[in-house]
DNA sequence: AGGTTCTAAGTTGTCGACAAGTATACTTGT
DNA sequence: ACAAGTATACTTGTCGACAACTTAGAACCT
């Protein structure tokens, strides 16, 4: 089983630990869909009081991963269709963004990100699939984050924990099917870099929705289903 | 000073009744842009214990009306730039439920909308601001809703209630300037229903792009700007 | 047996208190 | 006068406790 980089909890509060920890129990199956989980459950799981139990199930809440009633948290889950409505979203942020940069000087930008490729190539001979993934999703936040939208900025932010976490699952998966796999994801941001200094909406339009129809095709197995 | 419908307010936690008394503060600008708002500040404010403030911090943190540091929580608010970046938002998220809906078949749909614009005319004549803003929210709402699409449903839920706010805000302003401003409000709604209707893609999305563009002129008052 | 009321266990919402950490203001030494 | 160190007031994170409410089940009546 897939733990979580403790690294990244270095500083966290117990709130956004137990966040971080529920999340991907929830993601990668451990906790169920439509189970019902109880403050004082997740507290006496975790050895902490309520509070922090609190904050954390108003995070998942609010990123749409359980559902706040009366008694009980209901577990809500992602199956395999939630993922796809997932890359739908994704596919709207960044079109978005990239349209919005059509008319900028990507210059700049194209410099930040050939670095974070060059990282990810880094981190695939090293095997790091951890590495990999975070910069894999450090690519796509530079993107969102030059756009320069506060609005579209902050929907990237609301569903970027899910986000990581899935590809947290689906890039490990990815490291195990073999080198080539990984020789082609990173040729696909490649590709978005191209569309991005072709500065054509036409272009960058069709390259983001080749990106994202692709994605989805690789992550059939890391996600649970619905009869799980 | 306009007033928070309070009947809204009837069976909210305090947690939230806090939330939305501070949503609306910021919004029409009370409180304003940079000041640090502390725990300890808005529980005296409202004679609770810290509790329920930091459940109402934490969810306007999450709809980016202010950002959670260390030492206060930073107020963002919403100048007429954030409330146009709203706005893409809104057009993001609709564009792609109708275009969704393009497929499907809508007259069952079509017949709740009727009714929800029924209800705006009868508000108009009763005069009630009040209700004409939640009977056009509810109008977005039906069919955000009706293109079954988890993920984009989260997502308008999580705006909704800065949009809520801030249309209560104008269309209390537009209820100030005349009837026949509301008409054309009416007759906005009844130009998406004839979209929808065609199930034609291309049309669908210029009627969309049509509506919001125009929503966006209508806002320009009602809205605190960056230097208040 | 079936339906009803009452009890009991469990849940969330809210409170006050304490500890740990941070920025500000003050004091002190030069 | 100014720098450095210290004290102080204020902030958040976490805890345990209590009240109000919901749900499920047991006991009881018919």
């Amino acid at each position: 089983m897939l733990q979580y980089p403790s690294a990244w909890l270095q500083n966290a509060s117990l709130g956004e630990t137990i966040a971080c920890e529920l999340r991907l129990r929830i993601i990668n199956g451990t906790i169920k869909t439509g189970e019902t989980i109880s403050e004082n459950w997740v507290a006496s799981e975790f050895g902490t009081s309520r509070s922090p139990v609190r904050e954390a199930l108003k995070t998942l809440s609010s990123e749409g991963l359980i559902r706040l009633e009366r008694m009980g948290a209901v577990v809500v889950g992602l199956d395999v269709t939630d993922v796809e409505e997932l890359y739908d979203v994704r596919f709207l942020i960044e079109s978005f963004a990239q349209q919005r940069l059509a008319q900028s000087d990507v210059t700049g930008l194209l410099g930040c990100l050939q670095r974070i490729v060059d990282k990810m190539e880094l981190a695939m001979k090293h095997n790091d699939a951890v590495e990999f993934s975070y910069q894999d999703l450090s690519f796509h936040e530079t993107i969102i984050t030059a756009a320069n939208h506060n609005r579209i900025l902050h929907l990237w932010k609301s569903i970027r924990p899910i986000v990581m976490t899935v590809m947290l699952l689906t890039t490990d998966e990815i490291f195990s099917k073999g080198e080539q796999k990984l020789h082609s994801v990173i040729d696909k941001h490649y590709t978005i870099m191209k569309g991005l200094e072709s500065r054509k909406r036409d272009v960058i339009e069709q390259v983001v929705r080749e990106y994202f129809a692709d994605s989805r095709k690789t992550l059939h197995s890391s996600i649970p289903g619905r009869t799980s």
